[in-house]
This record gives structure tokens, C-alpha cells and sequence, in this order.
DNA sequence: TACCGACAAAGTGTATACAGTTTTAGGCTA
DNA sequence: TAGCCTAAAACTGTATACACTTTGTCGGTA
């Protein structure tokens, strides 16, 4: 089914909707994409098939696909399924993770702060959401880990629309204070800290509701 | 972009195979079924990725499309997030739910009763896991009761493969209690309760793990 | 000038045609 | 007879063509 083309299309398209190259609203043209590509409107349909599956676009019948706006309402909800999850998976992984786990979140850690040292905004963004699946990976739940992956691109939009400067920094920290708690193996810490942790990046998002990014037009040639 | 007849077909499949009228492993030929539908392979193709990304088919690279079987791991780790989700869920529901939510619970365990008491099968199965998409709508959250559905549907073949007779009564006078507790307000026992019957309907499933069907040939005329 | 209707342009929905890959069947050889 | 190679049939992957819907524009009318 895939090819690597449509999955190329969709990495592409992802790409360019979580870096505001294409505003929410804007409309996509299946043959300018086409076009732009180089394929046929077939294999545009279906990427754009698999991005409304995953919330970066929503499509009206007859009408066209459209940049998804996700509103504040749908965020919140991301993030009151993320806090169910992420508690689960914290408190799983206190009682089960090896040393060898703790780690490899510790590794991770590292690259953390890399990127955000050398100010790779796409890079810690990746790294910081890629944490918490990488947790879900570590305990070998490939369907929690999948489900935590579509959540947090579907919240990339949101985030990178509004979450301020410093936040960043602040989430890196917040990780590696979590992983201490899991090296302690202190389960209630871990269990807050995760929960504060989620709750501070939602707050952060909330912080400028007024920013409302207006229709946009169309995608520039 | 779906216009109802890709619709029609996804429905039509799904029922298809949780009925188990196509089995675990039997291949879907693209052709054959839209000579079937009565439309052409694009409509089917659509479908068939629709069914593919709700996990009840598996699509191979230039092979085909498969009925998924999914495993006993897999559905491990589903029921896990499950737990895990719905855990925050009861939590979340005790604490805000007002009487009308819990008199709309009430309502749905009498549905799920009539369906038990006159043997409705299909029926049962899908009001018995409708329950906990309720309540998650119940508490406003679209996106966690979306979540769920899609759980409950992938799991849906486990759940008809393995769920053993009297299993149905048994997840019904779970909710019933379950509810009743919710009236009480009473945090504590009612996520007790929840988390005790998704591990009841988990171990009912792992009971019979040697019932696995061998891979199905084709797809009867 | 503001509103309404018809027509043209643009775009999506579906079917079909063709190219490339996999599977299967038949025949050849050891 | 068993194993392998080859060729055809079957099937999937992609492109293209056509039908239908929506949208924008222009002209007419109150």
C-alpha cells in the first residue's frame, strides 16, 4: 500500500503544516499537490487520507482537505487523555522498568539537552514528545506507544502555536527530574511529577488563547 | 470524501469479519469484492485503508490485504491502555459527573439487559462496549470516547474469538454494579470495580488461547 | 446600488486503463 | 519422482479520463 511515495508525501505535508509553512484553514489542492509532487492526484488523495486520520487535516465532502485547527476544547481533552495514559505508564514503569530502561530514558535525556542547547527548535520539539513514547516503547507496549505518537502529532500543531519561548527548557527539565524519581524508584514523586509535568505544558498553551491564527487563504505558490 | 459508499462498505466488511464470516487470515481481493459492491477498486482501495488503519485488516506491500489476527500480546497491551484510560475516566467521572449523567448510565444498563435477556449476540457486544464509550461522552470528552471506540472495535475480534458464553452476563452485572457505585460517589470502590472487570474480560479472553484459527484460504463466493 | 440567477471555471468523486510485481502452473532435467 | 526454471495468469500500484458538485463572476432587474 504505501510504497514509501504516499509516505513521503505525508512526511512532507506534516512537516510543512507543523512548521506554519501551511497556516490552519488553508486549503489543499489535490493537483497543485499533484503537480508539486510530481505524481497523480491518486497518491495525493491518499496522503491526504492518512493526515485526516491523524488530525493535522480535515476534509469536507466535495469541498477539499483543510489545515486543521485543533480548538483550545480539543487540546484540553488531548491532554486529559495524555494524563490518563502517562499515569498508567509511569506507575507501570516504577514497579517494572529495569535499570537498563532507566537508562536508556537517561541517554535520551542527553539528547534532550543537546538540541536545546544548540537551539534546534525542530529537533527538541521531536525529542521532548518522543520522550514519552519512548517510555511506552521501554515497557513494550507498541500500542500504547503508537496511540501516544498519533496524540502527540495531532497536538504538534497546538503546541508549536502556542507554547512560549522558555517552555521548552522547562519540559527538558521537568523529564529529568521525572527520571530521577523513576531511578528512585519512588513511585507517588514519579506519579506528581508526570502529572505536574503535563499540566505545566498545557498551561503553557493556555497561557495566549487570544493568539487565534484567522482563516487562512491559500497555500503559496 | 467518504459520500457514504466507502462508508457502506467499511460497515459491511466490518461486520463481515467480526462475525467471522471472513476469517482470521483470509485475503481480501480487491476485484473480486468490488464485482461484489458493485463498484469500482478505487472505492474498495479506500476501504480497505479505512479497515487497515482500524487494525481489522493488515495491508501487505504489492501481497494484499489481510483479515488481521490480532494476538494474544497485542491484545494484552490493548486491554492495558484500557485500563489505564479508563481508570482516569471512573476517577474523572465520580467527581463530575452530575445525576443525569449517571441517570444516562442507568438508561444504557438497561439496553445492555433487554439485548442479554433476548439473546441478541451482535447486539450485546456492542451495547456492552458502548458502555464505556458513554461514559466517556458523558464526561464531554470526544476525543478519549473516539479513542475507546477505536480500542473496543480493534479488539473486537479478540473479544468474539475468545469471549466465552457466559462472559456477556457477566461484563453486564459488572456495569451494573459499576454504576451503582458511581451513584455512591464513592471513588474508591468504583475504580476498584472498573479495573477489576477489564481484567475479568481480559482473563476470560486468555482462557481458550489455543482456540487460534489457522491462517483461512479464501473468501467463499 | 443591492440582490438574484445563470453560466463558466475550478475542484472533487469515481471509473478505467496500463505498468509492475507476485503467484501459480507446466514442463524440463537430474 | 523431486526439484527447479520459465512463462502465463492474477493481482496490486499508479496514472489518466470523465462525471458531478461547488464556487466565483458577470449581467440583469427591482
Amino acid at each position: 500500500m504505501d510504497s514509501t511515495t504516499t509516505g513521503f508525501i505525508v512526511e512532507t505535508l506534516t512537516r510543512s503544516i507543523v512548521e506554519h509553512r501551511l497556516q490552519p484553514g488553508a486549503k489543499l489542492v489535490e493537483q497543485t499537490l499533484a503537480d508539486q509532487f510530481g505524481v497523480s492526484r491518486t497518491l495525493i488523495r491518499q496522503a491526504l487520507f492518512k493526515l485526516s486520520q491523524n488530525r493535522l487535516i480535515h476534509m469536507e465532502p466535495a469541498r477539499g482537505a483543510f489545515v486543521a485547527a485543533p480548538s483550545i476544547a480539543e487540546a484540553q481533552q488531548v491532554f486529559a487523555v495524555r494524563r490518563m495514559l502517562e499515569a498508567g505508564m509511569t506507575r507501570a514503569f516504577v514497579r517494572t522498568a529495569t535499570q537498563e530502561d532507566i537508562d536508556a530514558l537517561k541517554d535520551h535525556i542527553t539528547e534532550e539537552e543537546a538540541a536545546v542547547m544548540r537551539g534546534d527548535v525542530p529537533g527538541r520539539t521531536t525529542l521532548l514528545g518522543d520522550f514519552h513514547v519512548r517510555m511506552a516503547q521501554l515497557m513494550g507496549n507498541e500500542v500504547l506507544a503508537h496511540l501516544l505518537m498519533d496524540l502527540l502529532s495531532r497536538c504538534a500543531l497546538i503546541t508549536l502555536m502556542y507554547q512560549s519561548a522558555g517552555a521548552a527548557e522547562h519540559s527538558h527539565e521537568e523529564h529529568r527530574v521525572i527520571v530521577n524519581a523513576l531511578q528512585a524508584r519512588d513511585e507517588t514523586l514519579a506519579l506528581r511529577l508526570m502529572d505536574d509535568h503535563l499540566q505545566h505544558v498545557e498551561a503553557s498553551l493556555m497561557l495566549a488563547p487570544t493568539t487565534v491564527i484567522p482563516a487562512a487563504t491559500a497555500t503559496p505558490t
